[in-house]
DNA sequence: ATCCTCCCCTAC
DNA sequence: TAAGGTAGGGGAGGAT
């Protein structure tokens, strides 16, 4: 028991970030694996007499003729793979001399169809006729029902091209650790792997968006000549209008309006396929459709959580040329609407509305106002492209951006300078464009939740806990303002490319260092080759590596290389192919002037080698070149009417010229830095686990489910918050507020407040009989298709939920009773002294779902002094009710639908 | 003082 | 299966 409290106060002590939560017994059971290979590789090294069983693993069910340990002598002896323990990664064949019902069945949850069940025999028959049988006359009786018959061809295709792929390099393949059915996904085989990545990376995707962005703009200029038509009058003095223009979830919207048909259900991009069989897939979704976010799920979450969550959720492919088509529809109309536009990424932009001459008739519409315009701008994007965007106005680029947030989905709304202060001042920090994370963490552990707590910081308190500039832009961003001018254009300081997924490189020891040189350096240039865009294949590096800066236009003088390492004892990756845990490193170096893979390459070499990583551990790369010269001006390329400098001269008016060279919006810094390394973090929620300590972080997560703490709030406490919650429990003398579900009253508040409710408030005694049929009655008729908020709201949420709990497929979506909520909430606001207890119990209700930002703050409150306590009564009080007069959806069970 | 290197953080 | 990229601002601390 000590030594598990020891363990864990270590572990938060380092106040490091996350997180891997990847169990520990997986780590331990693969390293045990992992050995098991390597022992199975080390003992036929020098007896292996073909290579007819190369790409091939087998697994041994049961009891069989030859005997379990003949069929692993025969693999080794083929150039196969043998594995103790079933792994749908690496099993290739199951071998067996029968199923039994209850192994089919279980069998079946994993993907079956890429991995045949044979007789014994086809290793015997394989081996001897040195060539991998056709398994068809093999089968293991009992399993061929169709679906197995279906997929008899495909393994047939897959042990076609594993052996001829052998032929075609015309070397003995190395026995590998991997499997080889990572081949076509990992560095280790596909010499296309680069180009096959990058074609298929949504992150490259959006990435690589703003180097794409001039050429689109040009075309455009070329095609339409003069693009806007509307009149400015830039003389115009008033206060600055800005649009920041976003598209509602745009893959998912893309989609459908493509496939109308999926309209009202819950869909996500990715890669996932609609019916496989995987069953925890790790597969991201890159952007999840309203209906799908009301059952939580949303952009970078697993395909497997999200499937818990919403069953019925439809997995739909990505399409980039859609987007890319849709992206230049919306822009043509943006440039349409505005003089200066200042391109963010494929789905977002921001449009300069200062001195529109209003008001304008277009399209026998009249256009009185801002509010009109953007209207007018919103439903011409959803006509030409089928997908809605939202609009927020603002004075400036941040205000306009936080308006964003406000309207969406398929809305608008404004915040001029003057509002801002009373308007964000019970916005949660996070929102705050700039805080992510990290920074969201350290101010809650300042105690700051809300940007009017954050005001209350002077600028010399943060510039200590963030650095200058930093806290320059926090101060401002806080009190929404913000100076900076649109950038229609920006020269690109820097040039790069990585690769984190799919690197696996062998572990090759009986390779000599000089082999082993070769051997990285090929597949290093290979990298180096295949970079740009995701096009070129299979030219030779010399041609291919700086095609980038090329396109560009451009020549670099620095250039950084950067890979990750796993680290020591870093349990597998959450993710399929994923680079785990892992330690960062970079070098940088200056060179001659120069576009050319012939200066470049080398170099890069020479860093990789420089800092000496073991070819195993290697999980990323990276390359980026600094120091920038451009040969030509891309738009003076351009012959048209109108040419882009002349659109880019845009840039330069007085107004402008005044506003250049005031404050920058920075982001947030850090001083996190663990023993010269850094930490690669899953992205998760995730709690990192020290590596060398297996036992404490299983407890861990047992300790946080027993007293019923949140997991998704625990993590994100203070270090500090999280070390007392920890003793807390330890010495078992748990607080009231704790309570187990007994001790929760029928409402989620304490015993005291449930009283006072149903004395003040009709809303908590209970339904009438013929309410309560009225509800049935609702239900029947397909109440889990619609329900109306107004209709519960003379009902107990509990009441309500209970019975709609078991609606058939319901999940957890999510509903809105904004009357009975307030209620509780002032119910529990006028307790005296324990008050904070209720309303971490209210927050508790399974029913209940506060924003996370809230969820956090009660948290930490509980463990404050009383004094700070009351300080924080207030604004928390304020911030909650807002959140529930205001819309925000809350969880519950039973019902399908997203209501409002 | 200022620059440089190696990270760190953020956004889409 | 699955495709965890790209670019920018910025900080700490050492080199100049
Ligand atoms: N983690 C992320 C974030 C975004 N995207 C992609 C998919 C999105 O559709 C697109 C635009 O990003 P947005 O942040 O604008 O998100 P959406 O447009 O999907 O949703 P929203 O309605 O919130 O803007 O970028 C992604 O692949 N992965
Ligand atoms: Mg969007
Ligand atoms: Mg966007």
């Amino acid at each position: 028991m000590e030594s598990f409290l020891v363990d864990n106060l270590e572990k938060f002590d380092t106040s490091e970030t996350l997180k891997d939560w990847d169990g520990d017994f997986r780590a331990y059971m693969d390293a045990k694996e992992d050995k098991l290979r390597v022992q199975f590789h080390k003992e036929f090294e020098n007896t292996e007499t073909c290579k007819v069983f190369s790409g091939v693993t087998i697994w041994v069910d049961g009891e069989t003729s030859p005997s379990r340990e003949e069929l692993r002598q025969l693999m080794g002896l083929g150039g196969g793979n043998f594995e103790t323990y079933f792994s749908r990664h690496l099993v290739t064949h199951i071998v067996a001399e029968n199923l039994s019902a209850s192994k089919i069945k279980e069998l079946k949850k994993y993907r079956l169809h890429s991995i045949c069940v044979v007789r014994p025999q086809w290793v015997v028959d394989s081996f001897v006729n040195k060539k991998i049988q056709p398994v068809a006359r093999y089968l293991t009786p009992g399993i061929l029902d169709d679906h197995q018959k279906q997929l008899q061809t495909t393994n047939e295709q897959l042990n076609n091209s594993l052996v001829e792929t052998d032929i075609v390099h015309g070397t003995k393949p190395d026995r590998t650790l991997y499997y080889r059915r990572t081949a076509s996904h990992s560095t280790n085989e596909n010499p296309n792997f680069v180009r096959d990545f990058f074609a298929q990376s949504r992150l490259h995707f959006i990435g690589s968006f703003r180097a794409r962005y001039e050429k689109i703009l040009a075309r455009m200029v070329a095609e339409e000549g003069t693009l806007c038509k509307l009149p400015y009058d830039r003389s115009k003095t008033s206060e600055r209008v800005i649009f920041h223009v976003d598209m509602d979830c745009f893959f998912a919207a893309v989609s459908l309006a493509k496939t109308p048909s999926l309209r009202n259900q819950p869909i996500a991009v990715c890669h996932a396929r609609q019916n496989s069989e995987i069953v925890d897939s790790s597969c991201e979704i890159s952007s999840a459709n309203y209906e799908a976010r009301a059952f939580g799920i949303h952009a970078g979450m697993f395909v497997g959580e999200a499937r818990k969550l919403a069953p019925s959720l439809i997995t739909v492919p990505y399409d980039f040329e859609a987007y890319e088509k849709t992206s230049e529809l919306i822009y043509r109309k943006f440039l349409e609407y505005a003089e200066r536009v200042e391109a963010v990424s494929v789905d977002e932009a921001y449009l300069e509305m200062t001195g529109i001459v209003l008001p304008v008739r277009m399209k026998d519409k009249e256009i009185r106002n801002i509010e009109d315009l953007a209207m007018e701008l919103r439903l011409e994007i959803e006509r030409i492209s089928g997908c809605t965007a939202s609009i927020g106005i603002g004075s400036n680029k941040t205000l306009a951006r936080l308006a964003t947030k406000k309207a969406k989905p398929n809305g608008q709304f404004a915040i001029w300078s003057h509002q801002a202060m009373e308007k964000l001042s019970l916005l949660p920090v996070e929102e705050l464009p700039g805080v992510g994370w990290m920074t969201r963490r350290r101010l809650h552990s300042m105690n700051i939740f809300i940007c009017q707590q954050l005001r209350e910081l002077s600028l010399e308190r943060l510039e200590k806990e963030f650095g200058k500039q930093t806290a320059l832009s926090i101060f401002e961003t806080c009190r929404g303002k913000d100076e900076r001018p649109l950038e229609l254009y920006r020269p690109p300081k820097s040039i790069g490319a990585e690769v984190n997924w799919g690197v696996r490189f062998e572990n090759n020891l009986q390779r000599s260092r000089e082999m082993q040189k070769i051997h990285i350096g090929y597949r290093f240039v290979i990298m180096l080759c295949c970079f740009y865009d995701g096009i070129s294949v299979n030219t030779m590096p010399v041609d291919v590596v700086c095609e980038r800066l090329k396109a560009a236009d451009a020549k670099a003088t620095k250039l950084t290389y950067k890979v990750l390492r796993k680290q020591r004892n870093a349990p597998p990756p959450r993710k399929y192919l994923g680079c785990g845990l892992v330690d960062e490193f970079s070098k940088s170096t200056s060179f001659p002037i120069s576009d050319s893979a012939l200066e470049i390459g080398p170099r890069c070499l020479t860093l990789h080698e420089s800092l000496n990583i073991p070819l195993d551990e290697l999980r990323g790369v990276g390359i980026h070149c600094f120091g920038l010269e451009f040969s030509s001006h891309h738009h003076k390329r351009h012959n048209s009417g109108i040419t882009l400098s002349k659109y880019f001269q845009l840039d330069r008016n007085p107004q402008q010229l005044r506003i250049d060279g005031c404050l920058k919006m920075s982001r947030m810094p850090s001083k996190q830095n663990i023993m010269g390394k850094t930490m690669y973090h899953e992205k998760s929620n995730d709690i990192r686990v020290s590596p060398n300590n297996k036992r404490s972080n299983h407890s861990l997560d047992e300790l946080i489910t027993k007293n019923g703490w949140s997991r998704e709030v625990f993590v994100e406490l203070p270090n500090e918050i999280q070390q007392e919650l920890l003793k807390d429990a330890q010495s078992c003398n748990q607080r009231v507020f704790w309570g187990n579900s007994s001790a929760m009253s029928s409402f989620g508040v304490s015993k005291r407040a449930r009283s006072k409710c149903n004395k003040t408030n009709p809303s908590f005694l209970q339904p009438t009989l013929t309410q309560l049929d009225d509800i049935y009655q609702a239900k029947d008729q397909g109440l889990s298709q619609l329900v109306v908020a107004e209709e519960f709201q003379t009902r107990s949420i509990r009441e309500c939920l209970e019975i709609l709990q078991d609606v058939e497929h319901a999940k957890k979506p999510k509903i809105h009773i904004p009357l009975e909520y307030s209620n509780m909430v002032n119910s529990v606001r006028q307790e005296q002294e324990t008050w904070y207890q209720s309303l971490h119990n209210l927050m508790n209700d399974p029913f209940v779902e506060l924003s996370k930002h809230l969820r956090i703050w009660i948290t930490q409150i509980q463990s404050f002094q009383p004094d700070l306590r009351r300080k924080h009564q207030e604004a928390l009080f304020a911030s909650v009710l807002h959140e529930v007069e205001n819309g925000r959806l809350y969880q519950v069970q039973g019902i399908k639908q997203h209501i409002l």
